[in-house]
DNA sequence: ACCTACCGTCCGAACGTTCGGTCGTTTACC
DNA sequence: GGTAAACGACCGAACGTTCGGACGGTAGGT
């Protein structure tokens, strides 16, 4: 079987998660078998066994760290003082990075359906997410720093389905990436495209 | 053949269809069973095979009705003749339109993942649409009608995934129901949730 | 008016395959 | 030699799909 002399690598349940999440977000998480994930981690289905319980907890494991870096963003202190568009514009940029750092877990998380206890548990951290960040909206709004015509919770969704649509179409590998995906969008959200007389 | 109003309640292929997408929407296409569809049209599995040949079928089917409503845009007058700018704001709105009016067909649309031969083929027409519509932010920007720091191919993906992310939130039937979702999105994308001093 | 042959619709029961998961055993490093 | 890691063989359940036939309405001949 193996080569002698060569050290066997082990897996980590770790390790087997970062190839599993890639497969998930390729194949999609019903759509990908335990046979699948074995021929993607060159073990078998019940060597996956060894080291995880089950595929739900693969999937448990990958929304929850994406959900712990997602929620980690509104705990920063640039979150939590300051003028709320000031706050606001911090959690958009944070929120970008996190998505970029973590892509294939955000990416994963941003998918789930509903299907389980965990995907539900999962929606619901969402929107618990979403919730927060309209109520920062509303306060900017209230403070005269966003255009009052806005509805905070339609411009927070626009705002962050704006930003999450990059995990359709974000390459970290390509040359032409986005050098800075929160900056892109921020200026796209609070400035817009059309450009504007010089020295407004 | 029966007549309209008799007592015959027979399915069709499109008044199938419109309950298999309902389900795929809800539990995706790939953690749909055929005994769920079974379960939610009321007739058995064997029976859905009378009015078409597979399940696939039934995602082919709904993804060309998507397709189908989406390209229609880019062949309406306004989105042919006239400024760059003028045709990109109504490529939006009447893209907006259609995803209101096709909701349920266009959200599983934008869900495929390419596992089958039927999904990459929809893969690659929305990459084709992106591909035109990228260039008529192009034409904007050379136009002067956009900010010349806009990446045509950025700004196109922010515009839309912003758009598609409707589909994850929106809903016709509540009394909050964004009036027009296609306003919202070109006001946000044109000019930016920031107030302006008055009298601009 | 009646019988009969037909057709669209649907059903129950099964098909072979693949699913997520288990089990007892073997491998290879410390 | 003990132990974590990986294996092949296997399980019951669920999967998408097929098949022969049952049911009820319609059309045509008489």
């Amino acid at each position: 079987m193996s080569v002698p002399g060569a050290t066997r690598i082990a897996y980590t349940p770790e390790r087997l998660l970062a190839v599993a999440v890639e497969v998930f977000n390729l194949r999609g998480y019903d759509g990908t078998s335990m046979e699948d994930l074995a021929r993607a981690t060159g073990i078998t289905k019940s060597s996956i066994y060894h080291h995880v319980r089950s595929k739900e907890e693969l999937l448990r494991l990958a929304v929850s760290r994406a959900l712990d870096r997602i929620f980690a963003v509104l705990d920063q202190p640039a979150a939590r003082t300051g003028r709320a568009i000031d706050r606001l514009e911090h959690v958009v940029r944070a929120s970008a990075r996190v998505l970029v750092d973590e892509l294939p877990y955000v990416t994963l998380l941003l998918r789930v359906r509903g299907n389980t206890a965990t995907e539900q548990w999962a929606l619901e951290r969402r929107r618990e997410f979403d919730r927060v960040v309209a109520t920062l909206v509303a306060r900017a709004v209230a403070d005269g720093d966003l255009d009052d015509t806005v509805e905070p919770r339609l411009a927070t969704r626009l705002l962050f389905g704006m930003l999450n649509s990059a995990v359709e179409w974000y390459e970290p590998a390509r040359a032409d990436a986005t050098a800075d995906l929160g900056e892109a969008v921020w200026r796209l959200a609070s400035a817009g495209l059309r450009r504007r007389p010089a020295g407004s």
